[in-house]
DNA sequence: TAAGCAAGGCTACGTGTGTTAGCCTTGATG
DNA sequence: CATCAAGGCTAACACACGTAGCCTTGCTTA
């Protein structure tokens, strides 16, 4: 290797995530990148092929972040009390990273999101199955994380302004979800 | 008035949803929305502030449809039945606009929202007081609506990637989500 | 009827951002 | 010791948003 590399990919998605979340999209510019790890813009490129692939590595880190939180808060064997775990897990760390989580279900998808998909999935389906049944673990499994993601979309937007305590309405609708994809169709 | 006026805050705000669900939110430049109007760039700052005013009063169109949307589909007197059908066209606006309507719970809420919600929420909270009673309407809404913005976020977003019919799962989360609100709390 | 006036076009320009071209230093390697 | 490429850098381009300021137009009113 020749001369000491002044930075990395990893301290530039680092960084990169920093301003994301600290001044959003718009506050996310190469040269503010460029000054936190102490290089000059065109550097950057080195490393990065643009702007646009910044974003898509920001994402693949939380990805991967929540993946692996996911994973950890699994232990109990009690498939619901799994999932209850998991999607606390997952919205806590929705919490911390509000902005590049909103960004990970915006248009424009970036490549590479079917395997992150499927990692993400894998567990959840596990849990769904032993809860709903293998026949209905799928939709069982689409019925919960949608909830879960529109529920914390929603919060991070700001979109329950109607006052009630949100972390009440947390726990009501994952009571009434988790318990309704293990029921029997229910009858009109 | 004066000189024939040759384009207008409408037209612009067409033009520019036209761009934004055609090519995408970068693809929406001041630069072809005025080619779009048939004026030159600056003429349009004499109707819209700011390029994130024109974003802004897009969603506003949007929203506005959506409103008139899902109040004309309620109609049965049925409660459950008429959250269906409002859902639906929910839905049905979202996947004809797609791009908008994943903006609209991005970051950076957009001043307005407020009365947006309240506006949205009316027929929704009535709706859930019928079915669920009085005392759990708001949760009970927060539920359907955080299940439902987060199935169509998630298959607009192209995270429903396992196979399966979406279609079906639709209908299987839409079942045992307004079945599950009117419930009484599950057990443990 | 003629003068005034402002809405709403326009051109020209400044600023900021992403990105490319191409050079130079550096230090590991044969 | 000579080579060589990784990885810095400066310079420059393209293009976007937005502002300044002018000019035309046709309604309004004295």
């Amino acid at each position: 290797m020749p001369a000491h590399a002044q930075t990395s990919t990893a301290a530039i998605v680092a960084a990169g995530r920093h301003l994301l979340e600290e001044l959003g999209p718009d506050a996310l510019t190469m040269r503010d990148v460029a000054d936190m790890v102490g290089v000059r813009t065109p550097s950057l490129y080195k490393r990065v092929r643009s702007r646009a692939d910044l974003f898509r590595l920001i994402l693949e880190d939380v990805a991967d972040e929540l993946t692996v939180a996911i994973d950890a808060a699994v232990s109990s064997g009690d498939p619901a009390a799994d999932l209850r775990a998991m999607l606390a897990a997952y919205r806590r760390l929705a919490h911390a990273n509000p902005i590049a989580y909103t960004l990970m279900y915006a248009p424009q998808p970036v490549p590479g999101a079917t395997e992150r998909a499927e990692r993400m999935s894998a567990t959840l389906l596990r849990l769904a199955a032993e809860l709903a049944g293998q026949r209905n673990a799928l939709p069982a499994a689409r019925t919960i994380v949608a909830w879960a993601n529109g529920f914390i979309t929603m919060e991070l937007a700001g979109a329950f302004l109607l006052g009630g305590d949100v972390e009440q309405a947390w726990e009501f609708g994952l009571d009434r979800v988790l318990n309704a994809v293990r029921l029997p169709p229910p009858q009109p």
